[in-house]
DNA sequence: CTGTATCCCTACTGATACTG
DNA sequence: CAGTATCAGTAGGGATACAG
């Protein structure tokens, strides 16, 4: 998504761009409990999402600073990710998103549209 | 931004999907405080967006049931829209997210990257 | 185990022009 | 005033293959 004037202004557009991946909350709720090595992210996400696109997300996240990436030297390679500062104070967000997401989906179930 | 497996199922998946859209958290919080007509929208908007474009976030937030479309029958046509009850539900969801957004806008001045 | 380089393809945006 | 049709450009995801 390319940016517009607001971009580091207006709240809402800033966060609608750190969004704007397709995985982006899914991948962050999973790293709200502690460090999770790549491996295991890739385990636990949707079998239609391919590891090119998780490290290609991930380091969107790094790079906006959302996400800490930590590298054990060993072999093989053992790489974890957990969320930083500005990450961690994301989590309210992702309880009022995890609240208001059940209700939609209710509503949506509701009347089956 | 195409489904998945796990639309209507997990509420993360579910919300990452419904504000895809590139002014979908800007569109829905110029709603928060009541109705506004279609052409009041446009003005409140960044000037980067044309009313095309508003024209079809719109249509998906009323497709997706978040905003409710009242059409006033006059010449000129006025068209309100306003958010619905899951629309009304997701104020907390903006609330955080605003309050996240300011502090990451302070994250982001503070190391300039 | 973790990551990158390509390529293809789709979906979305922005611009322009036209309608009731 | 509100909306749609159309087209061109592009950013992003999925697949495959390869590398340290």
């Amino acid at each position: 998504m390319q940016q517009n004037e607001l971009f580091g202004k207006c709240p809402y557009v800033t966060s609608q761009k750190v969004l704007s991946g397709k995985w982006s909350l899914y991948i962050l709720h999973l790293l709200q409990d502690g460090p999770v090595r790549f491996n295991e992210l890739q385990r636990r996400m949707p079998e239609s999402m391919t590891h090119t696109t998780l490290s290609r997300q991930l380091k969107t996240l790094v790079n906006d600073g959302l996400v800490l990436r930590r590298v054990h030297s060993e072999i093989p390679p053992n790489v974890e990710y957990e969320l930083s500062d500005v990450g961690m104070k994301f989590k309210n967000v992702l309880s009022a998103l995890e609240t208001w997401g059940n209700e939609y989906i209710a509503y949506l179930s509701q009347d089956e549209k």
